[in-house]
DNA sequence: AGAGGAAAGTTGCGTTTTGCAACGGACCTA
DNA sequence: TAGGTCCGTTGCAAAACGCAACTTTCCTCT
């Protein structure tokens, strides 16, 4: 069992990354994504080390982002396959491959694929911060207010939030 | 420097990974956009070694996602500030946050705090991937289709994309 | 039934990264 | 000038990772 790394939990970004921020996680769920189910897919495709991938897959079930099935008709292969939890982390799948695309991706360079709708075959659109009716949000257009969790440690701890208080 | 993580780098995401993912860099991403400048409030905030978060802080400043400024009032003092490369990541801290509030947090817990659209002061909505139209798309309503750059290199490392050729 | 091979891990070992805490240099304040 | 603040750096121990060989289970072919 890897240690924890233990970052102040109050904040529910902190425990996300506490299960999906180890290397290797998010291209696993990617390739998940991809349609990949087996170990040895992952593990050509990825190029990582068997011990790593065994604990990764393994941390994933953990958490209910994979689940294991032992195939029917060949009992010697596993397939981990994305749970709905695991499905919801869609939009950040597309979130990062977007953001990628568009800072490092050179312009010269071919796609090798694309995410696309099914029923149009056009690529989905940007994934984006919208208010409760719909209008596009920059991070200057929220702000960060205290909920009724907030102490004073916590404020103590990010005091750029003081404003927020 | 840190030893790069290979992984094959023709999706986006690997590259994103390698900028992105290493323990603690989105949790700095996310102290950047609760308003922490300053390197010591990094460290306490996070609780993160001072060389890790060094080291962290100068491959952000290095990829463009901060940048750093000395302070005119007090020249010890050094500013990290998201540049608009690092805002572009808006939408993945709060797809991170909504996941995690939807996974990882209790139902019994009260949050310490919120992010509100400034103009109405309501928690901004549900970060998704949508159509062209707007539609919102599940795993099942997109798919993965080759592109101009798909090679037989990669068709094999990922099988699972055969369907997609 | 037996040989060969495929798939999913596991183990051992050397390298790399992280955590910790003390230290250094530059700068500010009194 | 003395003391304190802020941003790192350094040295060392502990943990995680990469590599590659190995084990186990199960399938296939003869």
């Amino acid at each position: 069992m890897p240690k924890r790394v233990s970052a102040p939990d109050y904040c529910v970004i902190a425990r996300t990354m506490d299960v999906l921020g180890e290397q290797w996680t998010m291209l696993i769920v990617r390739d998940a994504f991809f349609g990949v189910r087996n170990f040895d897919d992952f593990q050509k495709s990825l190029g990582i080390a068997r011990n790593v991938l065994a604990t990764r897959l393994a941390k994933l079930v953990g958490e209910g982002i994979l689940s294991r099935h032992v195939s029917e008709q060949d009992r010697r292969k596993v397939e981990y396959r994305l749970t709905p939890k695991g499905r919801d982390l869609f939009p950040l799948i597309i979130g990062l491959s977007q953001w990628g695309m568009k800072y490092l991706h050179r312009a010269d360079e071919l796609s090798p694929f694309g995410i696309v709708d099914r029923e149009t075959g056009t690529p989905v659109g940007p994934v984006e911060v919208r208010s409760k009716e719909g209008r596009v949000l920059t991070p200057f257009d929220t702000m960060v207010i205290a909920g009724p969790g907030m102490t004073d440690e916590i404020r103590a701890a990010i005091p750029a939030l003081r404003e927020a208080s």
